[in-house]
DNA sequence: ATCTTTTCTGCGGGATCCCGCAGGGTCTCG
DNA sequence: CGAGACCCTGCGGGATCCCGCAGAAAAGAT
């Protein structure tokens, strides 16, 4: 059994290799990589690797590297291993895990024990892990209470990637109303909705402009999930003839 | 002489411990703080410390943090050390420094030799050290190639903070027409200016929304910058009468 | 099958944004 | 002193956004 480190930073990468060689005395082999690309290289040439990784590397982003290679190989087991809880990386994890695979999210502040149980649970006794944070997070993201239905999420991401109402129309195959609609439905979630009564600081705010700052003060987006937001919108564009 | 240490990784908090008293045999105290506040009041406890403090921090940004410090004592000999040079944060500290301060910047991807040939430097020698990069991104931001005015960068938060041109000119003194004015200027330098000729993404990005998602993307603006100026707006806010 | 709930859609109007045009300030240089 | 460069300002108009209203379509429920 060999075991792949996908992390940028020198220290966290030793740190973690001394743990899984603890941990996992089974194990015969921990080899590191420093970034997404070289990680994902590693983890092709391997047979069938198990994996941890931190999200938000410099390079390529732990997110898209775990999405390819869960493509190419699903039941790769992958143990995220990230500073933060924030909703746009778990929902971001929760996004690409393939159907009855076996990870964990573990964030960096747990004790040493717990990363250790994790490592055993996930690679040994093929059994999820998720921190309790994360998972409190999943829930409140999931379940509809203060939670954002994917098409909420979405069109969140477009008018955060400056799109006007038309483009994102034709993106989502939607009219200009609904998707209008869809936007007065996020501004009433982020509560930056203005009720006409107030006059208090009316007309301060450009909703638009305003929903997409507090979604990043809220930490439901972040630089790496608009990063991606960025590349699947050229690819589209680069798909579309010409309007 | 004492050194106090503000961060809030636990591993990068006992590396930097190991280099502080190696690189400086003559200092009798290193002294471990793990978030802002909590280092902002033990540099108020020390007669005179010398500090090495990530930015970056979960509970209080290390930009704030410094503010206060140097607020309070200016002659405080800072040295940042950060995973990042993005302009957000090089501006971010460039602009709170003390006049004459001894202060260094030095990316946690240095090499050991490095770091504590910049401890020497600042706590002994009285020498600033700004990493390469760091300090190429400052030329950049500072010269007027490629680089971004005081006010540009101004408005640029303002309309990442969502406010409307006409708050932006109450807040800024300005007539509502010239925030439209440096709001050109600012797609033009961010390269989001549509010139009318081109018919090919005609009127698929909201100029505003755009140019604050590729300030974004450009690490023009990042998290903690985004927080710093939301505090300083609400502040503003209370402030205001009434409109 | 019928009723209910939700979502999608067009219409229309007021507010806002984007920006060309033109006039009036300040500052510098010759 | 005048010429030039720069920034600030008002005006006006076309495009966009925000959203109430109401009908049509789709998805569930009884």
């Amino acid at each position: 059994m060999k075991v792949l480190i996908i992390e940028d930073d020198p220290l966290h990468r030793s740190y973690l290799n001394e743990a899984i060689r603890a941990a996992l005395p089974e194990c015969d082999g921990v080899l590191e990589a420093e970034n997404g690309n070289a990680g994902e290289r590693l983890a092709r040439d391997l047979k069938s690797a198990h994996i941890v990784m931190d999200l938000q590397m410099s390079q390529r982003n732990g997110i898209e590297a775990a999405r390819t290679i869960w493509k190419e190989r699903p039941e790769t087991r992958i143990l995220f291993w990230s500073n933060y809880s924030d909703e746009a990386y778990v929902r971001g994890v929760s996004r690409i895990v393939p159907v009855g695979a076996v990870y964990g999210y573990v964030l960096k502040s747990a004790s040493d024990d717990r990363l250790k149980l994790a490592l055993r649970s996930i690679f040994i006794e093929s059994q999820c892990v998720i921190d309790r944070e994360v998972r409190g997070m999943q829930q409140k993201s999931l379940g509809n209470v203060n939670g954002f239905t994917e098409a909420e999420y979405e069109i969140l991401i477009d008018i955060a990637l400056g799109l006007t109402d038309r483009a994102i129309a034709q993106r989502r195959n939607l009219s200009v109303r609904s998707v209008q609609n869809r936007l007065q439905q996020l501004y009433v979630k982020l509560g930056v909705y203005q009720p006409l009564g107030g006059q208090d600081d009316e007309g301060r705010f450009n909703l638009r402009a305003r929903a997409v700052a507090v979604a990043f003060l809220r930490k439901l987006l972040n630089h790496s999930a608009l990063e991606r937001a960025e590349a699947d919108l050229s690819a589209w564009l680069a798909r579309q003839p010409h309007d």
